[in-house]
DNA sequence: CATCAGATATGATTTCGATCATAAGGTGAT
DNA sequence: ATCACCTTATGATCGAAATCATATCTGATG
């Protein structure tokens, strides 16, 4: 249920939250409970520049974490608000640094988790640099970002869907791509 | 000279590096030798698909640390080439490995490193999801991404600099942000 | 089995940012 | 002081992706 390292806590060190949309989760100044995954739904993560406007610095999506860096802090720094009902899991703030503190794996775990999150963002930034649609669709299929369907594969990459499967036929058509079933392609194995 | 956590480490614990344009750093399948930080230059992470395409995993530039989720694997997954003649620290990944177990500041202090790190790059990847131009300059503006000039701050955002010089002139037309000098712009705090 | 919602797919139109071009302002080197 | 170079800045044009529209296909549900 939990993604690896959270999985070998125990019960008590976190719980299940189930919320409403448009319900606040944290706000700016409040004291860290600890971090989130989010099992469905969708969290909004927002910050109030000094301007009064609002910024969105995040949205988290089901299977993912958020407010990791609260966990060496002892305010959060944005509100967090449910943009979608949601069920998620706080995973408590105090047991996560002790277990952090007496279990070395568990440490390093932890950390492999945030560095290869970063590597991954990395990627995705690098991706979005480029310009034309079908090079960053290619790009993106080369790399194994299309896992479930079209539309999330799109959003993920920056572009419209329209455009996503414009490109997806036009790499076809080019010899690139083959098609390997509705919304199914892959980089063709020269 | 190092950032944090890395200044505490002992000399034994790295090296500096000079390499021209061109040069390897590492391969794909190489043992992992460490983590990088990079004085001056830009280093280019490249992933060859099994479709015999090259795809660019991420561009790294001055003052960024890269390859740090090779501490946790043992051997490097892209190849890293010169982009540009570059000075840069090999931090080795053995005495990294030790100081990490040995010493739990230092493992907290690595920790919170990759999570802002993490923070970060969501930030901008949601920035960077932001369409209109205008917003997304004044967006970016009010979190503090204008250090420097321009140009740079035009190509952080994923814009050209013609098109975020236009933005700007605009958002200052429609009085959201103030001009204080060549080059220097605020949000206009009502 | 019928119905319906959502994903897939493609066509038509519009819009906005990239690109090309040009110029003025600032800075460092000699 | 002059020159060369880069940043800042803005105008003109073009093209590619967003948007709007429509249709088919698929899976879920009662």
């Amino acid at each position: 249920m939990l993604p690896a390292p959270f999985d070998i806590l125990p019960e008590t060190a976190y719980r299940v939250l189930n919320l409403d949309a448009g319900e606040t989760l944290f706000r700016q100044g409040d004291p860290t409970r600890g971090i989130f995954y989010l099992i469905t739904g969708r969290v909004r993560l927002v910050r109030f520049a000094r301007s009064g406007e609002t910024v969105v610095i995040h949205r988290a999506g089901p299977l993912e974490t958020f407010a990791e860096a609260s966990l060496f802090v002892d305010v959060y720094h944005c509100d967090a608000i449910l943009e979608q009902a949601a069920q998620l899991v706080e995973l408590r703030r105090e047991p996560l640094l002790r277990q952090f503190h007496s279990d070395p794996l568990f440490a390093m775990a932890l950390t492999s988790r945030f560095a290869t999150q970063v590597q991954t963002y990395r990627r995705r930034l690098e991706l979005l640099s480029v310009r034309s649609a079908q090079e960053r669709v290619f790009a993106a299929l080369s790399e194994g970002f299309l896992t479930g369907d079209i539309k999330t594969f799109a959003s993920e990459i920056g572009l419209s869907h329209e455009a996503t499967y414009r490109a997806l036929s036009h790499l076809v058509r080019r010899g690139r791509l083959v098609k390997t079933g509705r919304g199914k392609y892959r980089v063709k194995t020269t």
